[in-house]
DNA sequence: TCAGGACATCGACGTACGTCGAAACAATCC
DNA sequence: GGATTGTTTCGACGTACGTCGATGTCCTGA
């Protein structure tokens, strides 16, 4: 039955090329933003714009070894699937990575990313 | 005419206090946000979540002195009145503040929270 | 006092977003 | 294979948000 999978739908979700979601952050100080790389940045922020998503990084970022399962950061009181849909928006915002291992799936913070996100907002202020 | 105006209009738009916008920035890594913290540090980061207040915040940080009238950055493509509607929500996010001298209103970077926003950032891609 | 420029507010419109329950998918255990 | 648990996807709903034109407010200069 149905041997065909329309989408195989990737066993391990990958951490996304970070080229496509960051390449990344030209600074805020030396010159305006064009449209375009205002456009890629403000997804980044805007991902970390929402109180739930928020918590959820935090919990995972202070979870030992900066990772977490689904089933560990589940407590911010809405449902599961908006948990789910909201750990998707951190991930294609390039601010989390997620890997499955056996029945649990483990989300993990992007350093590289998010430490970029942070020096952009220091030039800003050393400004 | 009208002598007795319903409203005053602070003909100098203040700061914000910081404490209502930022009793700032727990750290991320230490332990999970609370609701109240995330709900207050999510203000901060939506606003700079839209690709036209991030370009205006470009454009204020890259000027001569971190600030700029009004004037000289409205060119991001989108009317007046939105302009302005973006630049208060930034100042209401306590990111900027303004100052109006004679016929233009000045808008500035507010380091401090900036500063702290960077390094919430920081420490979470440190951890 | 009045005209004009700079900026803010108002009201309305369309779209994007957060949320949920139901259902699909994946791995494990019996 | 079937039941069970963990996670994602789907579809629908209400609300928040970005945008605009029209209008109001504040200041300046004649």
């Amino acid at each position: 039955m149905s041997t065909a999978k329309v989408l195989p739908l990737a066993k391990v979700l990958p951490p996304l090329e970070p080229e496509a979601v960051a390449p990344c952050c030209p600074s805020l100080t030396e010159r305006p933003l064009t449209s375009d790389e205002a456009e890629r940045t403000a997804v980044m922020f805007k991902a970390l714009g929402d109180p739930v998503r928020l918590r959820l990084f935090s919990a995972i970022a202070s979870h030992e070894g900066g990772e977490a399962c689904v089933c560990d950061i589940s407590d911010v009181g809405v449902s599961q699937p908006t948990v789910s849909h909201h750990l998707k928006k951190l991930r294609e915002a390039g601010l989390l990575s997620s890997e499955r291992r056996g029945t649990w799936v483990y989300y993990r913070v992007e350093p590289s990313v998010i430490a970029a996100m942070g020096q952009l907002l220091i030039r800003a202020a050393a400004a």
